[in-house]
DNA sequence: TTTATATATATCAAATTCTGTATATAAGAT
DNA sequence: ATCTTATATACAGAATTTGATATATATAAA
């Protein structure tokens, strides 16, 4: 399992932070809700969750054109804790981006894994 | 107050991390205890955790030659907790800075601040 | 005052990380 | 099969971070 060091590189950086509580906050999103929210470049939403899913952070799942990723719940409880608390008690950091995300038209519906 | 993406930067180094660690599981530690205990350069270690007290994760006290180096008990509680939960779930990754630590000879004693 | 110990900072090269662009792959629609 | 939309990845340059070395400052001891 990554160690302390590198799970916390993965979360120094602003575009991997916001997606990571982006996700925590809304249990599931999709690339393209995430670029949607940040106003980035598809590019680098993806490369950056690569990165997040490569390191155990995130999982990631295909549903049609689409690719949902959520946080590994087999991720240690302490580096759970420490996701759930930031997304937490820092509201006002995902605001605007959450208010993007929000404004979005025409997202992607999601199917429960049924059987 | 200092942003998650300046303070997670903080954490995302092994150097500063170890420090942080380390001072929070001993309390306070000055310098050439850091030194030891991660077995670097002094210029190495003061320069880390200058940046950790610029940026308001520690306070630093002097005392005679030798400056010791404490949480800052003013943090937000999140990440305050994120600290001490790293800490405390993360033994094993400290174990021989810690045993460097206490084969240590010459500590510093300190005094308590009495007035 | 001189010397020794502890700590801080400046500098610049090396290493790492991040970014945009181009392109590849994969699924769905026509 | 072709076209469109969604996502992934390779690449090269830019930006940031890190590190070692040299040096400055501060305190204490002789």
């Amino acid at each position: 399992m990554i160690n302390p060091t590198q799970f916390f590189k993965c979360l120094a950086d602003e575009t991997r932070l916001r997606c990571l509580m982006l996700i925590q906050h809304e249990g599931e999103l999709c690339v393209c809700e995430l670029t949607e929210a940040l106003q980035e470049i598809q590019p680098k939403i993806s490369r950056n969750l690569a990165q997040l899913r490569k390191c155990g952070l995130l999982i990631d799942r295909r549903q049609g054109q689409w690719v949902f990723y959520r946080i590994n719940a087999d991720l240690p409880k302490w580096s759970q804790l420490v996701l759930s608390e930031t997304t937490h008690h820092n509201a006002l950091f995902l605001e605007e981006n959450l208010s993007n995300l929000c404004r979005m038209g025409g997202r992607p519906e999601r199917l429960k894994a049924c059987c």
